[in-house]
DNA sequence: TGATTTTTGAAATAGCCATTTGAATTATGC
DNA sequence: GCATAATTCAAATGGCTATTTCAAAAATCA
């Protein structure tokens, strides 16, 4: 027999749902099997039935979630390819904000924690679920800031941009798993709906690139002179 | 006897400093306490001998680094008290940046990775160093949007400017204690000194800063309105 | 020097974990 | 219904870890 029937299907993909959880609470290491399974409510030796290992369930865990995000949520938010570049980088930041804030998906703690603790078992699916994220980033933020800009001052804005699309919705992630320890103040932006949050990060960030883009223009562009104000 | 020779505060010292480094690597649980000991030239009951617990020495090593740090860098870099705004945010992220930069001091790592996966060990020291540069930073963002602005403005605004501090020195961070894996162009903000790349964030964000409060004057606040330009 | 205390060392303890095993159970195809 | 394959189960295995133990060694003080 070539396929069981729905239990077979079930505990296979109830242990893929426990794990994004397990892993996205605790992280890898910290997570166990054990835990999993009972989660799944499953037996500890369903894991290596199914995925052969811990090791392969972190990643089938991780791919699934990425698929269904990458499937739920366009990555330009629906803003036409010959939009003005403004609008176009308000939907970048909406569908990267949306995405990591699905409270169905994992996948952001799971980054969190892989970023600051690597195991090397993402590194492939991290790859691939990032790196056209910035590219996208970076061909708007070059279209802003025009030709005379240089690498590197297209790489800062970029990650200047990235950093807040990540690091706002943080705080809020960590709750799900711990108790609310850290400064209580970050959760703030929880009563914030997504829109506004990256409607925020998208004129904060656009105001910083036209300002570096008049720094270049007027030749100004050398970032340690003419000093701050 | 009350206090041994040399010997002993050295093998203190040595642990102290092994673990910094390992804790930063590997974060607390996969950091094992006989690796520490070896790299410090010291048994493994020396660990117990001296701060009675894994725990106790993951805290006694962050306590260290962060004193350290604090000492070597005033947090407003020099800055007077009665400069500019704006010159006195760029002290504040000056000074941020280069603490987490320092490279004699891990404490950015074990930050990062206690803030992704928390043991709950240090919350109570990372309180008592984030909060009061967190709230230092929102007076200063307070005056700059003036009065006018929410709190949840000023919160946000000051987020931002955190998001990028932290952000933008991680690969750098990270590439420490690990192969160059994840996307590489990250890695070029290494060529950069310290004071560009906080130059970098006080530029842009001062000025996402005077958006944000000429947006509250105008009464143009509503941030959901009048799209992107 | 000799008694006493501090520090180190090697080995043992006890617990946790991923993975395996092989039998029991359940579903499937005929 | 029966053979066969898929799935579950409880228990065992083997490896790794923090911590303890207690004896050896080194340092201190009289």
């Amino acid at each position: 027999m070539e396929r069981a029937n729905d239990s077979s299907r079930d505990t296979e993909a109830a242990l893929l749902a426990s794990a994004a959880e397990i892993f996205a609470a605790k992280g890898y290491h910290e997570a166990t099997i054990a835990e999993i399974c009972e989660a799944a409510g499953a037996n500890v030796a369903a894991v290596n039935y199914y995925f052969r290992s811990k090791e392969n369930l972190y990643v089938a865990a991780w791919r699934q979630g990425y698929e269904r995000v990458a499937a739920a949520y366009p990555d330009d938010a629906g803003v036409p390819a010959d939009a003005p570049a403004p609008q176009r980088l308000g939907g970048r930041v909406l569908a990267l904000m949306s995405r990591l804030r699905d409270p169905a998906n994992h996948n952001f703690e799971i980054l969190h924690k892989e970023l600051a603790n690597p195991t090397g078992l993402l590194d492939e699916g991290i790859r691939e679920c990032l790196t056209p994220v910035h590219e996208k980033m970076a061909g708007i933020v070059g279209e802003l800031l025009g030709p005379a800009a240089s690498k590197m001052q297209l790489h800062l804005c970029t990650r200047s941009i990235m950093a807040q699309c990540l690091h706002l919705l943080m705080p809020e992630r960590r709750r799900r798993s711990f108790p609310p320890t850290l400064p209580h103040s970050h959760l703030m932006s929880l009563t914030l709906s997504t829109a506004e949050l990256s409607d925020h990060v998208t004129r904060f960030s656009l105001a910083g690139i036209r300002q570096m883009r008049s720094e270049i223009d007027n030749g100004t562009a050398d970032m340690m002179e003419s000093p701050l104000d």
